[in-house]
DNA sequence: CTGAAAGCGCTTACAG
DNA sequence: CTGAAAGCGCTTACAG
């Protein structure tokens, strides 16, 4: 790899110390009351050398790295590598790079990630935290690690987080169903100690019960681990008991993973019962019924997780809380559609 | 943030030089025949404190970061996603970390990448070339960048790369459709000077003139600029013609933006027209008439690019062409099969 | 077997 | 306005 010149190399070319051109070129010219035709010269020597700063050495010199580490639980998700995209996209305005790495909703995965993260010098991490994860999330924050948590959170620490308002996604689907007329409404969840699940879980309890239909409540928990096969025993359950008329699934890969079992099984979407999904999916938009689901406002969760983690990067006092519980948007489809 | 211990101070604490420590903790113990006694010490004090190596520092000193940087057009496409997971487990295997980003085809949009992830000190490029961009691999290459092209590839240049034998996918594809009686095949594709591309058309040609039906070629380019209006543009005019039994999407975007075109239209697959499209999607599993598709062995593909590069970064003689034209398969689903 | 010293490329007090 | 010098934390000849 061809080596890029040096400071050094670009000052000497100059015949002027090292020490004015990198003030020059920190953009400190004015506040040194550099000559204005020096400014230029050393400026427009560094475009003609094509010089750029060794990063190695700036950040050793400076404890900087313009990195920030990002741990979501999967990349190839749909849903985590839109964000993705937009964190990576947001950061680089803020003249950051991103590391993003998958955890697999696996404890030990992500405390490994950490470390390594860490470890690589960044600035900050944003995270997906997982089940069990709450022990580590407290012990970086006391640790002063610059962190947001992005998706979930705990609400027991002090900790910055942007997520959706996750109780009333819920009872916007829940609310919609009865207003179809469903009342025999299932919900499909993870097995999880995790917020975001069980706020979901709840908001769909609370719009039952206060629709007086305690006794309809139905949840079907299923293990990440074993998705597949338990999603199978658990919509069998439902569908056995005849005691399904509507099923909510809780994220997007709960629905789509639904729908297969739905279509192999010959069950029609709303006819035999009607779906509402988590997260916009073409498969929604192109499936013979299109599904309803609950959208997120994906460009505002994700850029506001990097505009707090910077925020608490560059100004380390502030260390204050900031919380973002977002408005969830309902899109109606086909899927939750009475056919009258 | 906690400040972690440095090799000095842990050098420090058990009375020894910087020096030892350091040849210790880089495994060359036994090369300077260091005491087997001192060297347990050493290890287990360093676990003690937690201590693990400043990488800005190791990486000013070693010229080397341990960083690759990957440049996919979009990250959150679900093909370059599922690529980029693979990349990154695969990097990590090496103890490499990854700087992704996404360039949206656009060249000046490539250049500034490739800009600040050399800036950025990365030790090797994994790109997916853009239109255009054939002067700035070159370039790279000529400056002894590591690099390896992925999913598109210049014959003309000297350059690594990993990718799908284009031209027997469609071939693949082609043979399968006059198999089930189609005649009147079309492919839809991008406008681009891509070989990828390029290749891709070529097979499909190749075949309908093997079979005789050189007169029924019929290709339609799309600007991926305006995909969308395009798209509507190029299947009105094949369906008008009455010209096509059958159509060949050339990418896995231009298959769900096709498919969306020929569901809002109620044209029926395969009915009305057969089609098969490129890489998988829940979509086309999904889909009422679940879709045909090329797949590509990604995971060979992710994984023999990490090699390659990894090959050129560690031998740095090492400059010959290696090169992986992978093996398409095509997964036959009722898309394509012809209803008797 | 082990240590003192130099140097990677930068930035920032300090001095004038 | 400008420069000489120190130092960020590591590794690697060199010396013994």
């Amino acid at each position: 790899m061809k080596k890029r010149p040096s400071l050094k190399e670009l000052a000497a070319s100059l015949e002027v110390s090292p020490t004015l051109v990198s003030i020059v070129l920190n953009g400190k010219a004015k506040e040194y009351r550099i000559s204005e035709e020096m400014t230029k010269k050393v400026i427009a020597a560094a475009k003609e050398m094509n010089y750029s700063p060794n990063v190695a050495a700036r950040n050793l010199r400076s404890g900087k790295s313009n990195l920030i580490g990002v741990i979501v639980t999967d990349i190839s998700n749909p849903f985590y590598s839109t964000i993705s995209r937009i964190i990576e996209d947001r950061a680089n305005e803020f003249n950051y790079n991103v590391l993003f790495s998958s955890s697999d909703e696996d404890l030990d995965s992500t405390k490994n990630l950490v470390e390594v993260l860490l470890n690589k010098g960044v600035d900050g991490l944003i995270l997906v935290p997982c089940d069990g994860s709450e022990g580590l999330v407290k012990n970086l924050h006391e640790d002063d690690v610059p962190l947001v948590l992005l998706d979930r959170y705990f609400p027991d620490l002090a900790v910055s987080y942007s997520c959706l308002n996750n109780f009333k996604s819920t009872q916007l689907i829940t609310q919609h169903l009865l207003e179809q007329g469903y009342q025999k409404i299932s919900i499909v969840a993870y097995v999880t100690e995790m917020t975001h699940i069980n706020d979901r879980i709840a908001g769909y309890e609370n719009s039952m019960i206060e629709a007086g239909l305690k006794d309809e409540i139905s949840i079907e928990r299923i293990d990440i681990a074993n998705a597949k096969t338990e999603m199978h025993g658990a919509l069998k359950n439902l569908i056995k008991k005849g005691k399904t008329e509507a099923i909510i699934f809780t994220t997007n890969m709960l629905t789509v993973s639904g729908i297969y079992y739905l279509n192999a099984n010959n069950i029609r979407i709303p006819d035999d019962i009607a779906v509402v999904g988590f997260n916009r999916n073409d498969v929604f938009n192109l499936y013979y019924s299109p599904i309803s689901y609950i959208k997120q406002p994906l460009e505002l969760l994700a850029n506001e997780a990097v505009n707090m983690l910077i925020d608490q990067i560059q100004n380390d006092e502030n260390k204050r809380k900031m919380t973002l519980n977002s408005e969830p948007e309902l899109v109606i489809q086909k899927s939750s559609l009475r056919m009258i």
